[in-house]
DNA sequence: ACCTGAACACCGTTCAAGT
DNA sequence: ACCTGAACACCGTTCAAGT
């Protein structure tokens, strides 16, 4: 086969719909939403903000482009071997951990919910909800209310991050808000005050698996 | 008491803290996120956009001030005759329709986690769970499971409603959306495809409880 | 003390003009 | 077909100047 001319064959730097959207990850992954900009992103392809209009019709879809790219990615293929218990904390981890990541992806993920990915998600996680036995009635239900734990608590999870400064020291955040908690006042938040020594060795993956079994318990429960 | 004279009293349009509260939220409601704009805001205030900024110190407080001043009017106090579990679901459903009416309430809840709001949530919230008996150990788990799918439920509910065109047909929306579902190729899709006729009389307020209780029945099961 | 409104440094998006 | 970059209509925020 013959060597492409230099000419022909795509550039490195030539301006693409993909080589836009993994600039806008990059961006999106180091400066925040704050930092994917027009301007930003057409600096970095050292091209006018115009020409990325070219490529893709407006900001939305560049957000919507880039999240599918990153969801792509992530999460390993479902292990036939493994039990719908299994099969559901996998899908849960890997977007807690893609959230953790890309904390971008969480605004993105809820913003158009019944979209594409979503929906893949909801049918995931239904076809293990039905592999566990539960009754038909049940089962849309039971799965909503996991994909919205999932969805919710890895969102929570993504702004704590961005409160905190990246590379912040993680135990001692956790020491100065629990010791904050202690001071409250027994009497207006006495469940705070009681629960701010737990805060101490929290883990955020822990805690968030534990919500997951929390509700495959329940879901247990209603179909024995 | 003498009346006061028309110079000292504060006259129905002098600018205030308050005042501007309360067009945010009014501004907020009609608009939606993206119609607060401190130069609409002045317009409706008759002032310049500067004025706000004497009283505000800028559009985060502003829209933190706005969440407060919806969340103190929300929510009737605590029954001391009802159950832990009718309690929560009290304030599940005092959110659920606070953010129903208010959907931009949703952003603003789980934009600043351990905020003044959210923490009285959770320890309203976690006082029921203790009241439920669930140890000590577990009260932490269940009580951010419950708070973190109450907040991502309401908050689903809140862009599915914004998705929609205002005064748009619930029921054909719905028709339309159960007929997709039932059209989606069910090898690639089959919980979708089985769950399709489910669709068509979903009642997301039903649907909510539904997890709520869901939940309760995992904490229960842990602590019986 | 409080308000005014022009001005600054940004946005997303468009579009005539180029190649 | 694809790119350029000035221009438009917006933002949040600041600040000298007024009352």
């Amino acid at each position: 086969m013959a060597i492409r001319t230099r000419t022909t064959a795509p550039r490195g730097d030539a301006l693409s719909r993909q080589r836009i959207v993994e600039a806008a990850v990059e961006l999106l992954d180091a400066e925040g939403e704050a930092g994917l900009t027009f301007r930003a992103l057409s600096a970095r392809l050292k091209t006018g903000p115009g020409a990325i209009y070219w490529h893709v019709a407006n900001k939305d879809e560049l957000l919507l482009a880039a999240t599918d790219a990153v969801l792509a990615t992530t999460g390993a293929g479902p292990d036939p071997r493994a039990s719908p218990e299994e099969t559901i904390r996998g899908v849960a981890l890997g977007l807690f951990d893609a959230i953790d990541e890309h904390p971008w992806l969480a605004v993105q993920l809820s913003r158009s919910p019944w979209q594409s990915m979503t929906l893949r998600l909801f049918d995931r996680v239904g076809q293990q909800v039905q592999a566990l036995g539960v009754p038909a009635a049940a089962r849309f239900t039971s799965a909503s209310a996991l994909l919205i734990y999932i969805l919710g608590a890895a969102r929570q999870n993504a702004a704590n991050a961005r409160t905190q400064r990246p590379g912040a020291d993680r135990t001692a955040i956790l020491e100065r808000e629990s010791a904050t908690w202690e001071g409250l006042d027994a009497t207006e938040y006495p469940f705070l005050h009681d629960v701010a020594g737990q805060l101490r060795d929290h883990d955020d993956r822990a805690q968030f698996l534990a919500g997951v079994d929390l509700i495959l318990a329940g879901i247990r429960a209603v179909a024995p």
